[in-house]
RNA sequence: CUGGCUGUGGCGCAGUUUGGUAGCGCGCUAGAAUGGGGUUCUAGAGGUCGCAGGUUCAAUUCCUGUCAGCCAGACCA
C-alpha cells in the first residue's frame, strides 16, 4: 500500500486546536451552506435546509399546539413606521438595508428590509383590534429578516436569516408575562428534546435585552470552546409598542386600553448551535430528531450473492418510518463511504455484506460511540428505533456533561479573569445589579452577563466585582 | 470598522522575489479489476490566473483601486 493514500475528503481541521477552523471546514464540507456573491448573505444548502425543516416541522407543531396561528407579513416597512418606537428605531436603524428606488423612480418614502417585524406587525394589528373579545391575538410568522452584519459567520450572524417570530396581543399584562414564559419553555423543550442541546434559561439584563422590551428573556447554550450562544428570545414587550402604534381596544368597562404586547423568535442559528454543541474531529454528529438522514445503508460488496437485494429490502422495510439514505454508489468503496457518513453525522450506520447475509444479521454502528453491534434481520427495525433514542439521549446527556465541567462558580475578580482566559465557559456569580459594574466586566474580561437565570444559587452576598450587596445570581460567558 | 492573511480548472495547492502567456495532487469522464475503515491500473476532458484600471513590446507575476473569504479584535436583538 503507498504511503501517500488518497484523500478523497479533505481532512477537517481537529477541534482542539482552531475551533474556528473546525466549523469552517466542516459547514463546508458537509453541504450545510455555500458562499454568496454578496457579504454576509449565506446559501443553505439541501443538508443544512433539511435541518432547518426538521427544525420548523417540530415547532410549528407545538405553535399550533399553543393556539397560534401562522400568517405572513411583508419584507418591506415605511421608514415612519419604523421610527414609531424610539428605543426600537435606536437599536436597529445602524444595521437595516434601505430600499431607494422602484425602478428607476426614487421613492417618496424609503422602505426599510424587516430586521424583525414589530413595527409592520403592530400598525396592521391597529387595524384588526377594536374589542377585548378579539383576544388575544396569537400570531407567528416564518420569514427571513435582513441586519447588515459587520462581521458574519455562517448561521451564526449573517445579514440575512430565516427565523419565525411570534407577536401576540392579551388584555393583561400577567397574561403577557405568561405567553412570555410559556413560548420560552417551548425553546427549552426544542432545544433539549429536539436539538439534544442543553440551555440555561433566564431574564436578560436591561443592557442586553431587545430593543423596545421591558422584559426579555433568553436560553443560552455552551458550545464546545467555552463560548455562550443565544439560541433564542422572548420579549415582555409590555405596552411600548401598543402605545406607540395606538393599538387600542374597549374593555369590558367599555374603556379604551392599550393590549400587552409579546414577541418570541429563534432563527437558523439554531444549526449552527447543533453543529458545534454536538460536532467532534470526525465532523458532524446530529442528533436523531433532526438529522436529514437518521440512518445510512452501506451495502458491502453489493455484487456478490444478493447482498444489493437484501440491503434494498432493508431500505424499503425501514423507509416508511425512519429517514433513510441507501448508499448503492458503485463508485465509492465501504470505507470511503464509512467516513463520509461520519462527516454528515448521520447517527446511525447500517452495514451489511455477503459475511452478513450468510448469518442474517446486519451490523449497525453508532456516530455518537462509533460503537458497533451486530442485529438479526427481523430485527433492524426494532433496534434501529431503540437506537435512534438511545443516541437522541446519548447526546443530550453528553452535551450536559461538557457544558457542566465548563461552568464554574467564582467569588473573586481575579479568578474569574483567569477563567476566562485560560478555561472559558459559563461563570457563575452574584451580582450587584449595577449596569457600570455589568460593563466594566465586559470591557475588561469581553464577557458579559447571558442572563439571571430562573434557577437561582446563594453563591454570597457581595458582587465579585465591585463588593457591593448582590442579591442575584447569574451567568457570565463570552458569546458568538 | 481595525489588524493580519488569502483569492490560479470542481477541491487543495505550486508558480509571482529575478514579467515572456500555467503546473501538481485529488476529484471528474471511459474501460477493467476490487469491495468488512478513505481501492488499483489504463486512457482522457477541463483553467488565461477574483474584478477594474495602470506601467510595459509583453502582466498570473509589478503598481493602484475594488470585491469576496478566513483568523483575531471592536460593534451588534
Amino acid at each position: 500500500m503507498a504511503k501517500n493514500q488518497k484523500q478523497f475528503v479533505e481532512e477537517i481541521t481537529p477541534m482542539e486546536v482552531d475551533f474556528a477552523q473546525w466549523y469552517t471546514d466542516v459547514i463546508k464540507k458537509t453541504d450545510m451552506v455555500d458562499y454568496s456573491p454578496v457579504k454576509g448573505f449565506m446559501v443553505i444548502k439541501h443538508y443544512g435546509y433539511a435541518i432547518w425543516e426538521n427544525i420548523q416541522a417540530y415547532m410549528d407543531r407545538r405553535f399550533k399546539e399553543t393556539g397560534h396561528k401562522n400568517m405572513y407579513f411583508p419584507l418591506l416597512i415605511p421608514e415612519s413606521l419604523l421610527q414609531k418606537e424610539a428605543e426600537h428605531v435606536e437599536g436597529f436603524a445602524p444595521e437595516v438595508a434601505w430600499v431607494t428606488h422602484g425602478g428607476d423612480e426614487e421613492l417618496a418614502e424609503r422602505l426599510c428590509v424587516r430586521p424583525t417585524s414589530e413595527t409592520i406587525i403592530c400598525s396592521m394589528y391597529a387595524k384588526w383590534l377594536s374589542s377585548y373579545r378579539d383576544l388575544p391575538f396569537l400570531y407567528n410568522q416564518w420569514c427571513n429578516v435582513v441586519r447588515w452584519e459587520k462581521s458574519t459567520r455562517p448561521f451564526l450572524r449573517t445579514s440575512e436569516f430565516l427565523w419565525q417570530e411570534g407577536h401576540t396581543l392579551h388584555e393583561t399584562y400577567d397574561e403577557a408575562q405568561e405567553e412570555t414564559l410559556k413560548m420560552l419553555n417551548v425553546y427549552r423543550e426544542t432545544a433539549e428534546n429536539l436539538l439534544a442541546m442543553p440551555v440555561v434559561i433566564g431574564r436578560k439584563t436591561d443592557r442586553e435585552k431587545f430593543a423596545g422590551a421591558y422584559a426579555t428573556y433568553t436560553m443560552e447554550a455552551l458550545m464546545h470552546d467555552g463560548k455562550a450562544l443565544q439560541a433564542g428570545t422572548s420579549h415582555n414587550l409590555g405596552q411600548h409598542f401598543t402605545k406607540a402604534f395606538e393599538i387600542e381596544y374597549q374593555d369590558r368597562e367599555g374603556k379604551q386600553q392599550h393590549p400587552y404586547h409579546t414577541s418570541w423568535g429563534v432563527s437558523t442559528r439554531l444549526i449552527g448551535g447543533i453543529i458545534m454543541v454536538h460536532g467532534d474531529n470526525r465532523g458532524l454528529s446530529l442528533p436523531p430528531g433532526i438529522a436529514p438522514i437518521q440512518a445510512v445503508i452501506v451495502p458491502i460488496a453489493a455484487h456478490k450473492g444478493g447482498v444489493n437485494e437484501a440491503a434494498a429490502k432493508i431500505f424499503e422495510e425501514l423507509k416508511p418510518t425512519f429517514r433513510m439514505e441507501l448508499d448503492d454508489r458503485e463508485q465509492y468503496s465501504p470505507g470511503w463511504k464509512f467516513n463520509e457518513w461520519e462527516m454528515k453525522g448521520v447517527p446511525l450506520r447500517i452495514e451489511i455484506g455477503p459475511r452478513d447475509l450468510e448469518q442474517e444479521q446486519v451490523v449497525l454502528f453508532r456516530r455518537d460511540t462509533l460503537e458497533k453491534e451486530t442485529c438479526s434481520l427481523d430485527q433492524v427495525k426494532q433496534r434501529v428505533g431503540e437506537l435512534l433514542e438511545t443516541i437522541q439521549k446519548n447526546l443530550l446527556e453528553k452535551a450536559r456533561e461538557m457544558r457542566d465541567q465548563k461552568t464554574h462558580v467564582v467569588h473573586d475578580e481575579e479568578t474569574f479573569k483567569r477563567i476566562m482566559k485560560e478555561t472559558p465557559g459559563f461563570v457563575k456569580a452574584m451580582w450587584c445589579g449595577d449596569e457600570d459594574c455589568e460593563e466594566r466586566v465586559k470591557t475588561e474580561t469581553g464577557a458579559t452577563i447571558r442572563c439571571i437565570p430562573f434557577e437561582q444559587e446563594k453563591l454570597g452576598d457581595t458582587c465579585p466585582f465591585c463588593g457591593k450587596p448582590a442579591e442575584q445570581m447569574v451567568y457570565y460567558a463570552k458569546a458568538y
